[in-house]
RNA sequence: CGGGGCGUGGCGCAGUUUGGCUAGCGCGCCUGCCUUGGGAGCAGGAGGCCGGAGGUUCAAAUCCUCUCGCCCCGACCA
């Protein structure tokens, strides 16, 4: 490709619309363009990122018996309606009708249409496992895209399907895109690491995300360095201490005015306590009924936990209303002496002495509640959000936290859809069963975005090899000199038909913009043709990563550029 | 949806508080000269219904009302 042809718009200065480096990087690199909020056109550069990604994912997922389909991106709601999701994704899901008035929806997933789709073609156990996959545009209307690709309503995904006939099978289907996944992701020059995740509205118990830690992560994981364990702060276990300080003395049960505050830190500062000397007592409306919830003051409810733990749909903080009603008092000042709905209790309350809780009282606190002599619960639970510092659940180390950008998810998902929509099939042993289905999700921009937040500095992207869009870029120091450019396209016609994915800056431009734009870019491999090195016979190779710069003669340049290019990744 | 910010040539911004002359600056773009190992220099030039609609006024980028879009923080998610 030559440069003055390529259509890869650079900017000098930084677009206001972009926060992440990421981000602004691929929009100064010329990679993309925003069309709309979360919505972006790819140019040529980053196309070329993109079906990179996308072949790796392909080879790998061949590997482990996955065929590719295609399915359409809009979908008809009855499918949806079958599964019982039509109502579930709410505005998430972009609507849309047809000219008959028939809804339907841009898929954000597609889980319900590979499973109409295998249900009426799969009716024996001898056609199991089946492994179908499928790269395809998906649509969320979130409710804020953010950071470019990382956040987008419009985004490229890849996701396969298992069906298996038993546990068993879905225990391999399940291991094998996990294994696949490490893969897949190591190719992409990403370390991303597996963390046992929740598995939100997709249904499922057994799911791990794939996560490049980064500070610009959206998510919070917890991982202990001794044995291994790690995990999304959503899903992070608690650990149910044994008590560890000898039991205080408990001080009697004392009232106190405390005016307008209402806060833990509030609280803290007015009695002079110190957070974990408070207990919390959130008021929630589960399915509409009233329960509490208590977490030591420094601790946060995990409301995921707290849903799992009650079984219910839906999950709500009470408004003022409900919680006047349940506690007396508006919102602050509840607290477990003398409530009367169900009260849940994270593990860690239990060890909480003399405690500072809400009074059930406008602008009054207790003082030194103490368990079983003032208040007791319904039941103690892990309901609280694990934090770096906390125990590993496994081995009882110190949890360690960092940020992750979720890059892929594995999912056991069981039979919840193949049950919903009627997708079954015949055992050996004459039995009809629904379908044991699994589902393996990638996005791949946000892999590649990825990419670029962890391979940049402050003069542009660093391609790995096995993703840059193009190998190398000659540059020579001036086109109008008739040496150098002869000598630049024979080394351009050389590369090509060697097979190296390669780009000819012949723009009429000083050396120094020409420099900027293949560090901007991110061309891997750079080769310089001046006049003093070629009259040595000499040309020049930088390596983008190390900057390293060597010379050598312009007949082995080929042959050198090879070599790298074989050596795998420039690290 | 709550909170905050921003819409002025392709990009980055000033001007808006306190209405007033032809709407500026840097970068980019075009032409010419010159220059050629890290975003050169000189000269000339093109390009803007100041996000949109309505209103106030002799006069609106500037004041008022409504509206659309974009970004950031939070609740949701690959």
């Amino acid at each position: 490709m030559l440069m003055s042809q390529l259509y890869a718009p650079t900017l000098r200065e930084t677009p206001a619309e972009a926060e992440l480096v990421s981000h602004q990087l691929m929009l100064r690199a010329g990679l993309m363009r925003r069309s709309a909020s979360g919505m972006y056109s790819f140019l040529p550069l980053g196309l070329r990122a993109v079906r990179k990604v996308e072949q790796i994912i392909r080879e790998e997922m061949n590997a482990i018996m996955g065929q590719e389909v295609l399915m359409p991106i809009v979908q008809p709601a009855e499918l949806w309606q079958e599964s019982g999701r039509w109502d579930d994704y709410g505005d998430e899901m972009f609507r849309l009708k047809d000219r008959h008035s028939r809804e339907f929806c841009l898929g954000p997933t597609h889980e319900e249409l590979i499973t109409a789709l295998v249900r009426s073609e799969v009716r024996s156990y001898r056609q199991l496992p089946l492994r179908l996959y499928q790269i395809q545009n998906k649509y969320r209307d979130e409710i804020r895209p953010r950071f470019g690709l990382m956040r987008g309503r419009e985004f490229i995904m890849k996701d396969m399907y298992s069906f298996d006939k038993d546990e068993e099978g879905l225990d391999e289907s399940y291991w094998a895109a996990f294994h696949a996944y490490e893969r897949i992701f190591r190719r992409c020059g990403l370390d991303a690491r597996p963390v046992e995740a929740d598995s939100g509205a997709i249904g499922g118990d057994v799911t791990h995300e794939f996560m490049v830690l980064a500070e610009a992560g959206e998510d919070a994981i917890l991982y202990c360095t001794k044995c291994g364990y790690a995990a999304n702060v959503e899903r992070a276990e608690g650990v149910d201490q044994e008590k560890t300080a000898p039991a205080a003395e408990q001080k009697p049960l004392q009232e106190v005015a405390t005016p307008q505050i209402s806060t833990i830190a509030q609280v803290c500062a007015f009695l002079n306590k110190e957070p974990q000397d408070c207990i919390k007592t959130l008021i929630y409306l589960a399915d509409g009924k009233p329960v509490a919830a208590m977490v030591r003051g420094d601790h946060n409810l995990n409301e995921i936990k707290l849903r799992k733990f009650l079984k219910c749909q839906v999950l709500e903080l009470a408004d003022e209303e409900t919680i006047y009603k349940v506690s007396g008092a508006p919102v602050g000042f509840a607290g477990p002496v003398g409530l009367s709905v169900p009260l849940y209790a994270d593990y860690a309350v239990k060890h909480v002495v003399n405690a500072v809780v809400g009074a059930n009282k406008r602008d009054a606190h207790l003082l030194n509640a103490n368990l079983d002599r003032d208040f007791t619960v319904t039941s103690f639970a892990d309901l609280r959000e694990t934090q770096p510092g906390d125990p590993c659940p496994r081995c009882q180390d110190v949890l360690q936290g960092a940020r992750g950008i979720e890059v892929g998810q594995v999912f056991k998902l069981g039979t919840k859809y193949s049950e919903a929509m009627g997708a079954t099939f015949l055992q050996e042993n004459g039995v009809e069963t629904p379908l044991i289905m699994g589902c393996y999700g990638i996005g791949v921009g946000r892999t590649v975005a990825a990419v670029i937040e962890k391979n940049h500095d402050e003069d542009g992207i660093i391609w790995p090899m096995s993703i840059a869009p193009y190998h190398v870029i000659i540059v020579p120091v001036s086109m109008e000199d008739p040496v150098q450019a002869e000598a630049a396209r024979k080394l351009y016609a050389d590369l090509l038909a060697a097979g190296v994915e390669t780009v000819l800056d012949d723009r009429d431009e000083r050396p120094g913009v020409k420099f900027k734009d293949a560090d901007l870019i991110g061309f891997p491999i750079r080769v310089t043709i001046g006049p003093k090195s070629l009259e040595q016979g000499e040309m020049e190779i930088t390596i983008r990563r190390s900057k390293e710069k060597s010379s050598l003669p312009m007949e082995q340049v080929v042959s050198e550029i090879q070599r790298i290019l074989e050596g795998g990744d420039v690290k």
